[in-house]
DNA sequence: CACACGTGGTG
DNA sequence: TCACCAAGTGT
């Protein structure tokens, strides 16, 4: 039995938490939770992927428009691809919007529409990596299971002064963040840990004065925070070009083309356009005299700089190129496009 | 293990 | 302007 007086870290974190616990759409908050209150796994699951390498501010609103439209995982599962991709895009990712349909169309044919509770079952579904197996896990199950993401891996860093660089820290880290986890309210405790990460123990300037884990940080005691978590350096993101094309019917139809599920932008709707490369080929997708706007589009992926050139001519009435979309004026949303697409009809539709 | 895979905010 | 960074996963 632990000493009523004596508080332990994971204590410590979970009382800051009732104290700060920010609102989200997706979360059930400490004290609802202690009224008996559960998350729908639905709602969790779909949080935790959006959430992945992707900022709450920016998942805010797509989590609200999925769920608006569909409610449930078995919606879902019945919704067509297009339409799933057409909601992620701007979301960026996007293999995780394929991935969630094949999970969504798993748990409602394999498991009938009740996500599996617990970490391993978790772990074999499409989308699913150690991360968001836990954070299920936890939150949506109360599981004693050990979240390991970004903030973690940071709080742990700086509490224990580590200086071993990540990704090969990663073991060391998740050890550490191990020991902490306590087994009444993993839920929430797995929540504190991110929140402090997010709202705290931030990558730049940590507010370690208001951090209820100041007095044990031995990060904050060596005055080492800032320099923590290290990481291996970076390779220098080179920078590769391409033509996209755009042509326009008479009566405002646009020709599209659906990108293949492997890749880049894989399953996004798109120009059609040529390779990106150092000299890209500049190849229409049918015979016109086509005009290059002024300007470019500039755009970075993660491991490359972009510069497109534009390219537009008439679709003629009656052409319907291989393989190719022509999408009517009625049809066509530019929010279904990802971004670097719709950087381009932004150049085009300003020209 | 290293790399591919998006985007927007931040300093 | 630009590198870094965010609730990582799949190959």
């Amino acid at each position: 039995m632990r000493d009523a007086i004596q508080s332990d870290l994971s204590t410590d974190l979970l009382d800051w938490y009732d104290r700060n616990a920010r609102v989200m759409p997706w979360r059930v908050g400490p004290g609802d939770r202690a009224a008996g209150v559960m998350p729908d796994p639905y709602r969790v699951w779909l949080s935790e992927v959006m959430l992945q390498q992707t900022t709450v501010a920016a998942v805010r609103d797509y989590f609200t428009r999925f769920t608006t439209r569909w409610s449930t995982v078995q919606a879902l599962a019945a919704a067509p691809d297009d339409q799933v991709m057409g909601e992620w895009a701007g979301l960026g990712y996007y293999a995780r919007a394929r991935n969630l349909l094949k999970c969504a169309r798993v748990v409602a044919d394999d498991y009938g529409g009740a996500f599996p509770d617990t970490y391993d079952a978790l772990l074999k579904l499409p989308g699913i990596g150690p991360y968001t197996a836990a954070a299920i896990a936890a939150i949506a199950f109360d599981r004693p299971e050990t979240v390991l993401d970004g903030n973690v891996e940071r709080v742990m860093a700086r509490l224990h002064d580590i200086h071993e660089p990540l990704p090969g820290s990663k073991p060391v880290l998740k050890n550490k963040a191990a020991a902490l986890t306590p087994n009444t309210r993993p839920g929430d405790y797995a929540q504190a840990v991110m929140d402090l990460g997010a709202t705290i123990c931030t990558p730049k300037s940590p507010a370690c004065g208001i951090c209820p884990l100041r007095d044990p940080c031995q990060a904050r005691a060596a005055g080492t925070q800032t320099d923590l978590p290290r990481k291996t350096p970076k390779k220098p993101k080179p920078t590769r070009y391409g033509h996209v094309y755009i042509a326009q019917r008479e009566d405002g139809a646009l020709l599209l083309e659906r990108r293949p599920d492997k890749g880049l932008l894989g399953g996004m709707l798109g120009w059609p356009g040529s390779d990106w490369s150092d000299t890209p080929v500049n190849t229409p997708p049918f015979s016109a005299d086509w005009q290059e706007l002024a300007g470019e589009v500039r755009h970075t992926f993660t491991h490359f700089h972009l510069i497109l050139r534009i390219w537009t001519a008439p679709l003629p009435a009656g052409l319907h190129p291989h393989r190719l979309i022509v999408l009517d004026k009625h049809a066509f949303r530019p929010s279904d496009l990802p971004t670097v697409m719709r950087k381009a009809h932004d150049l085009w539709r300003n020209r």
